[in-house]
DNA sequence: GATATTTCTGCACCTGGTATACATGTAGTC
DNA sequence: GACTACATGTATACCAGGTGCAGAAATATC
């Protein structure tokens, strides 16, 4: 039963985490953009070829975190309870996740967190790649809405593109109230309040606004 | 009247669309990522320190021509006519346009325009810079919101992220349309029933999903 | 222990982008 | 029209991110 993954694997795993936080740790420091490749390689006792064969790009060192997220909203729409509706689903989800202190709800107020953020915000090139994932996480949320929900492709993309967006927004909303100091528990009503908000306006649409 | 912009100016202008133009033209023929900007800068008899001195990125030679489109919702938003909703404006506009054939709706089929969006929807790089444009028009529909609708900061945020994201959904699905063969008066009535019915959900929002 | 297969490394190389220092052309002034 | 002031363009060298390649080192398999 307890496979284990080898030697090689293990190997594999350990310098993977290695660079990665051989890098946070001086992007942290200096800034991203005042840190090169090659610094990062020889900190972590790496060629700098290797590097590039475990994140294919500098801005992958970072956002590789969040990488499982970009899956999320889809499976949390795909296992909610039957009956359920996914905006329902993804509310509570959320709202869970606030209540976690999960890093990906924007409201982590650990250093470590904070800090990443605050570089994430600050540097351009890593939002772009965080784009990416955005993109992603629609598609996927919206073929998880095409299959679970009876929702045909275009209705489909459009809720997944409005949800997602609304994600974004919230996360951001969390990340620089916290920045700017805020403490997560000091914030955490506000962010419940705002999440529930949000979502209610997703529900009932845009029509109030005049 | 005639205010010549004086032979400067003038040079300044013809070098930058000689830059342009050479460009797309060699980026349409081999591929953003098969030309350097030094054949670039050689085929619009430039040097290459001219050509960033004109755009800042080599994405830029391609994406500078959505500048204009970035505070276009913004702009619909502010000079709506007293009375009409926010939303109802931005639909009336967007509809408006796809009669126009605006390139921006995604529904146009002259080849020049048809090739370019191929092109740039083949090129992540581009598909990431024109993010940023996707950005900063949420900014500013926000701030517009904020202004002209009695919006306050939070929801103002929600719904241009909400808008924002349709309007790519809907630009980027005409032009996957007319990408894959179809002609722009063959998609047109396709295109006016998706944005109705887009812009009907962000009306009533996504309650009805189950 | 021998061998096949990954993985790692060093090196040369390409490309986007910038710094510096200098040449050229344009605008206004006398 | 010559003179100055200033904006613009150029050549060169340079840095950093990223790739291709050939071979060395480590791991897995027998």
């Amino acid at each position: 039963m307890t496979d284990t993954p080898g030697l090689r694997e293990r190997k594999k795993q350990r310098t993977r985490t290695a660079i990665s936080e051989a890098a946070i740790a001086l992007f942290l420091d200096r800034g991203f953009d005042r840190v090169s490749v090659a610094e990062i390689a020889e900190a972590a006792e790496v060629s700098k070829r290797t590097l590039f064969a475990y994140f294919p790009a500098k801005e992958d060192l970072v956002v590789h975190r969040f990488a499982d997220h970009e899956t999320e909203a889809a499976r949390v729409v795909r296992a909610r309870p039957p009956g359920t509706a996914p905006l329902d689903a993804l509310r509570a989800h959320f709202l869970d996740a606030l209540g976690r202190r999960d890093p990906f709800t924007g409201l982590n107020d650990s250093p470590a967190v904070r800090d990443l953020y605050r570089m994430l915000l600050a540097t351009p090139a890593l939002v772009a790649r965080l784009g990416r994932f955005r993109t992603a996480a629609e598609r996927g949320l919206a073929e998880a809405l095409c299959e679970t929900a009876d929702a045909s492709p275009l209705p489909a993309r459009l809720a997944a593109a409005q949800l997602v967006a609304v994600h974004w927004v919230l996360t951001l909303d969390n990340a620089e109230a916290l920045t700017a100091g805020q403490s997560a528990d000091a914030r955490h009503p506000a962010a419940r309040e705002a999440a529930e908000r949000a979502f209610a306006l997703l529900a009932r649409g845009l029509g109030d606004l005049s």
